[in-house]
This record gives C-alpha cells, structure tokens and sequence, in this order.
DNA sequence: GTCTATATATAGATAGAC
DNA sequence: GTCTATCTATATATAGAC
C-alpha cells in the first residue's frame, strides 16, 4: 500500500480535521473511521478510548508548538531584556505558522482545537495541557509579566485569561468570522492576517493601567 | 399544590441552571426534569424539543435584558454624546446585576448561557440571538464605533468579536476562575467584580490605534 | 396536563474470528 | 493488525392510557 499511511496516522489526520471544525463532543467515532477509511474498532485498538485520541491529537501539535515558542521567547528576550508585549505576542507567530509546514492548515487546525480544548472538555484537557506543558505556560506567563511590570500578579491572571478567552474563541470562530468580513467588507485574511490583528488588541488590554491609577 | 410553580417553569428553571453549568449538549433531557421533579416527556409537551427549550431559556433572558440595556445606552448618550468606550461598556453594568433580582444568580446564569450560546451551537443561537434582538446589538455596536471614531468599520467588526469571546469565555469559565483566584491570591471576586475587571481590558483592545498609525 | 411504556437513533467500547 | 458483529449505555422523541 505505497500511497496511503498506517492506519494510526490515518486516524489522527481525520480527527484533528473533525475536531478542529465541530468540536469533540459532536464528533463521532464512525465519522472519524469513515472519513479515515480505517475500522471502527481500530480507533480502541491504536488509542484506547476516545478521550486518549483526543490528546493524541493534541499532543502531536503541542510536542513541536511549545519547544519552538520557548525558544523563541527566550531568544527574543536574550537579544532585548526589556522587550515590549507586542514583541513579545509577535514572537508567537512564526512558531505558529510555522505548523503549515507541518501540515496543511496546521495552524489554523492547531488553534482551533486548542480552542476547542479549552472551552468543551469538563477539564481534562486543561489538566492536560497545564500537567504536560506547565514549563513552557510558565516561561511565557514570566515573559508577560516581565514585560508590563506594573499589572500585579493578581490582575495579571485575569488578564491573561480574559487574553486566553479572546484567542481562543477568535480561533474556534475564524473560519465564520473570515467569510463574513469577506463578505461585508470585502476583505480576504488568511489565518496569519487574523493573529496579526488581534495582537494589539491582546497586548493594549493586558497592559492598560488599573483604573485606580488613572486620575 | 402552593408551594411548587407550574412545570413549565419548573423545565425552565432546572434548565437553566444545568445548562450554564454544563453547557446544552452535555445535559440531557433526563437530568433536566428529574431536577426539576417534573415527567420526562413534559418537556416536549410544554415545548416541543430540546432546542426551543434552549431558545426558551435564553428568551426569558434577552427579553429583559436586550431592552434595558438598550435604555441604558441611549440614556447615557443623551446626557454625554461624547461619552468614552469605557463609559459605554460601563453601561452595561446596570442592567446586567438587575438580573439578580429577576432570579438568584442571575446575572451569572445569563451570561454564562449567552457565552454556552455562542461557543456551542452550530449556528441555530447566533442565528437566533441575531434576528430576534438585532436592533439592539445594531444599537450597541453604533453606540462603541462612534465613542472610537478612529477605528475602520472592518476593524471594529474584528475588534467587537475579539471582545465577544473575551467576555463570552471569561463568563463561562467564570466559576473556575474566581476559584483559582481565591486560591492562589485570595482574592475573593464576585460577578461583579469580575465585570468591573474585564472592562477596561475591552475598552483598551477596542480602541487601540492601529498598528500602521503608530509612528 | 401528566403519566408509563416504548420507539428510534446513536454513541463508545469489546469479543472473537481471521 | 484488522475485520464483523454485537454489547451496553444513553439520547431525543412520541403513542396512548388516564
């Protein structure tokens, strides 16, 4: 069978697609199978339950993701100790596209299912996420913090939630969201075009001043 | 029977709850009526099916609040046309915290069924919420495009769903999030203040310059 | 309007032959 | 490793007696 992959793979490849676009719960062992052209019973046999082909698909996005974006952040803030909080978001988007080249969509894919991840799962995948990645999370939360010193950590955990929230339902929306800009503005945005506006919106609200403090 | 309101009511309220707990596809129709203590197949007597159930729920809502709040916006723009983003947002405040006194934790209740509502469906609840309310958010969005002039309308409409998920996700998680909150600082938050939080994040990420403009 | 009983559909998971 | 067949659970929805 040269042109088509094993199976495991098959599998991961129609999942994440299906995942990614309806969400976990809406998504379905047989159309999975059906759409992989594999068995049903071999979703079990490869991964076990549903639930740990859920994080298989999300670890093999998270396993090169979150290196590349540690790197970078750390590389950025190297070469500028006092980098700004756009600079330092920005750092985010090359690893992040970078998944194109991983797989096509991969980007999208990838923060759409992070999306998903957060707001569907009753936890698990938080737990996941936070067990598994917690050093990364760490050293990207440290660099926020870093770099708008004068949010308390308080504040700034709600900031970077309320930050959490807008990604990841601009994310889980994107595809809706492009198709009526294209079609009440006219305007074309890849999925590059949508992180490089939400970016200033992020890093203005993460370092606005408490209101206590304006005069 | 003095003592117990009608069944409908009965749905609606057990409804509501579990669904801005659990999210509308992660609650059953079982574990609907044997909280209220009402026979399963009410439900679709009284409504018909699980999804004008759901619409139900939130009607009872929007009915109340879509109206005040509109109140409320051009209340303020009459005395301040020139009212700020902030002044706008705050607005809203009002009229959301009188929902405690149309049911207990109903300011929570209602804004994590409109953050469930969005987030879930496929389509049907935006749908829903568009039409039947839609000259209230059209009132909305023109009271916030012209309190920040400098932002293209294209812009503003990927900003308003920047903030539609920051504050849609916030509100779902809001549970969670004050209880780690209270954990990990102390800090004890209520609905409130987690509203008066997320305010000037919006009003920042809104009305941010655009990239471009800054020099 | 409310109940019991059930129709009907679909889900995740598994046993056992090959 | 892969298949068919099936188990078990749970869902929404409805028919029909009271």
């Amino acid at each position: 069978m040269a042109n088509r992959s094993d199976t495991k793979t098959r599998i991961l490849d129609a999942a994440e697609k299906l995942f990614a676009e309806r969400g976990f719960s809406e998504t379905s062992l047989r159309l999975i199978t059906s759409k992989a052209e594999v068995n049903l019973a071999s979703v079990n046999y490869h991964f076990g339950s549903k639930k740990e082909l859920i994080r298989a698909v999300l670890a093999r996005y998270l396993d090169v993701f979150m290196p590349a974006a540690a790197n970078a952040i750390v590389a950025v803030r190297q070469e500028n100790a006092d980098a700004s909080l756009d600079a330092i978001f920005s750092t985010l988007v090359a690893p992040l596209l970078d998944l194109n080249q991983l797989r096509a969509e991969g980007t999208t894919t990838f923060l759409q299912l992070l999306g998903r991840g957060y707001i569907e799962s009753q936890g698990h995948l938080r737990w996941f996420i936070t067990t598994h990645y917690g050093e990364y999370l760490g050293l990207f939360v440290n660099a926020v913090a870093e770099s708008a010193p004068h949010i308390p950590p308080a504040e700034m955990f709600w900031r970077l939630h309320f930050t959490l929230g807008t990604v990841v339902f601009t994310m889980a929306s994107a595809d809706a969201l492009t198709e009526i800009a294209e079609a009440d503005f006219g305007e074309h945005n890849d999925i590059e075009a949508v992180i490089r506006k939400v970016i200033p919106y992020l890093s203005a609200g993460v370092s606005v001043p408490l209101t206590k403090d304006v005069i």
